[in-house]
DNA sequence: CATGGGTGGGTG
DNA sequence: CACCCACC
């Protein structure tokens, strides 16, 4: 006689959730007078009218860019409300955004653990979370679903013209054929809309999220669909998603390492990264290239270090196969 | 100085 | 330790 278990399997459910222009929003909780105008947060307002360092929605949608000073700013959008950073000592005070961020925090960490990854972006690890709902109130078994989860975007579901995009949501949401490993995503989903609405109801901000099976891709993830909203990365999209992907997009890739890359090797994307094998990169790179991150996380893909593998390789072909989802 | 100061991590 | 690199 069969005893129900868990399968075995060790796919992780890992969220990033991003605060959206987390200090206009900041700002305006503080100002509420200042809620649905364009709106951006300046750092020192003396030299050209100060250094923008957040831009609301309403203020990228009349071509406020974070690169501009106050002065174009004013000139790109002359309704924009510039609100100055506290200064304490001379220097910008972030302290009230970063208490703000431990707000945020104390209601993600009821799911599960939590990690700061800055001021404004958490990952969590919901693994545990979405294992034990699956077990006990699987989304099969549910009747209708919260609006907010079916605004999910889910990579790789083609949306048809005129089909409506909610209702195949909740079609992937609680398709009983599912593999396992999306079951799993579908809870974290679920779960994270529910963090999300609780974050906005008691903090009153908003964020947006990516669930998926490792922290790189959640964090891709997050930044696809903005602001409000979450984003699910099956594992079945994610070859897709990389062959596509420009190099430069991956975290740690975005500098020097990133532009040798393009150079030495004449690859563009991620997927043509991984047509390489690990010893052609230690020609290019050497063998102590690999680990600069390492040794940075709660979670163990991130820290276990060198002792994942006996062996040294290349940086770049660790953080790829992350992508891929492969364990090391 | 003029996106940019802070931060965190790696390397020599 | 000082310096470099990468990110927000």
């Amino acid at each position: 006689m069969p005893v129900a278990r868990r399968e075995t399997c060790d796919a992780r459910v890992i969220a990033h959730i991003d605060m959206d222009c987390f200090y206009v929003q900041v700002e305006q909780r503080k100002q509420p007078n200042l809620r649905g105008l364009p709106t951006a947060v300046i750092q020192y307002n003396s030299y050209k009218g100060g250094a923008l360092i957040a831009v609301s929605y309403e203020a990228r949608r009349c071509g406020v860019k974070r690169s501009m000073r106050g002065d174009e700013a004013k000139e790109a959008c002359p309704q924009i409300q510039l609100v100055q950073v506290p200064v304490a000592r001379g220097k910008a005070d972030l302290n009230s955004y970063r208490n703000a961020g431990s707000e945020v925090v104390s209601v993600l960490s009821q799911k599960g653990r939590c990690e700061r990854a800055s001021i404004d972006e958490v990952y969590l690890d919901l693994t545990h979370a979405a294992e034990t709902m699956l077990m006990e109130a699987s989304p099969e078994s549910m009747q209708d679903f919260e609006d907010e989860v079916l605004k999910s975007h889910v990579l790789g579901l083609e949306i048809e013209d005129g089909s409506d995009a909610k209702e195949e949501v909740r079609k992937w949401l609680c398709r009983s054929d599912a593999s396992y490993q999306d079951k799993l995503l579908a809870c974290g989903a679920l779960i994270v809309s529910d963090l999300r609405m609780q974050v906005l109801k008691e903090t009153e901000f908003t964020c947006s999220a990516g669930i998926a099976h490792n922290k790189m891709l959640a964090k891709l993830a997050s930044a696809m669909n903005k602001p409000a909203q979450q984003t699910i990365v099956p594992h079945s999209s994610v070859e897709q998603l990389l062959a596509t992907l420009p190099i430069k997009k991956m975290k740690h890739l975005g500098g020097k390492l990133g532009s040798s890359l393009q150079i030495d090797l004449g690859v563009n994307t991620v997927g043509d990264l991984l047509q390489f094998s690990e010893e052609k990169l230690q020609q290019w790179y050497g063998i102590n290239t690999g680990f600069t991150e390492l040794g940075c996380g709660i979670f163990q893909e991130e820290s276990m270090g060198k002792k994942l593998r006996g062996d040294y390789f290349p940086r770049a072909m660790v953080l790829a196969r992350r992508f891929l989802g492969l364990r090391l």
